[in-house]
DNA sequence: CCATTATCATTCAGAGTCTGAACGATTCAG
DNA sequence: CTGAATCGTTCAGACTCTGAATGATAATGG
């Protein structure tokens, strides 16, 4: 119970590294991505997309963790783009179903291989078996949290 | 090299889940230490503080990556707290010297805290042996990053 | 010693991002 | 058929951060 002693450590932290190292690989990942005239949430937007059915804005507002009216301007600059077709849904005309065009996929490839890239630069000073210890915690993290 | 074939994969980067789970882990820590009233950059200030000595503002701004305007807000925010001390520095006048206080070691303290217990609850679905290979590759990106 | 130039902290306007409250259109419930 | 709920959209505004002034101080070079 020695607390008192014992340094503060918030560097030390999981948590911390995660933010601190998180931050730094939106914002590498930002620029790369920024020559094909994307945001980061537009990557991850699309990355929504690839992954389930067609959905609403609505839903994918609640998937995405963010404002229906922010997912919007999101779809206003991926449709400008071509990378999204937005569909009334026969159903209910008050929907507007999404989905990722040939070209978003391709797009999303892009992003994938510029993110595949900084992984190497990021995880240089590790050993294959740290790398794969890396991903697999990482991995477990990202399903216990439900993120993509 | 069929990568026409394989899956994107964007989710299974590194960086992307980084950046993932590094936006969740700091939206989970900026909800703890509002409790005392204060935002990342501030835990990120004081840590900075933390770990060398008296530092000017300019010097401050660029160990933190951010502009030197931003460093003014923040330091008076934290002044207005108890948490820094700002001393001109005799021998340069120009120059406002930051220290943390006591109280502003206690505030660390209690910022360290609350990172550790969201650590347990990060790290729950893991088994000890993915928590230090975890933090010791997470270590090895901090260092090789440059991060606190 | 003085004049010029550079550096520091500060202020302020403004860019960028995101949210929440409207609103019209559509659907649902009774 | 009427009222309530839901969808997408717009828009004002909160929040964070930056970059260009500004004034004070220091360094430099005649």
């Amino acid at each position: 119970m020695d607390d008192v002693k014992r340094a503060t450590g918030l560097p030390a932290t999981v948590v911390f590294r995660l933010g601190t190292l998180g931050s730094l690989a939106g914002e590498r990942f930002a620029e790369k991505i920024e020559a094909y005239d994307l945001k980061l949430k537009h990557a991850g937007m699309m990355t929504a997309l690839s992954l389930g059915p067609a959905i609403s804005q609505q839903d994918l507002a609640a998937k995405m963790g963010v404002a229906p009216s922010l997912v919007v301007s999101l779809a206003d600059h991926l449709e400008a783009l071509g990378a999204i077709q937005r569909v009334r849904d026969p159903q209910d005309r008050r929907r507007q179903v999404l989905t990722l065009t040939e070209h978003g996929r391709e797009l999303l490839g892009k992003c994938a291989a510029a993110a595949r890239a900084l992984d190497e630069e990021f995880t240089a000073a590790l050993t294959p078996d740290q790398i794969s210890a890396l991903q697999q915690a990482l991995g477990i993290l990202t399903a216990q949290a439900g993120l993509p």
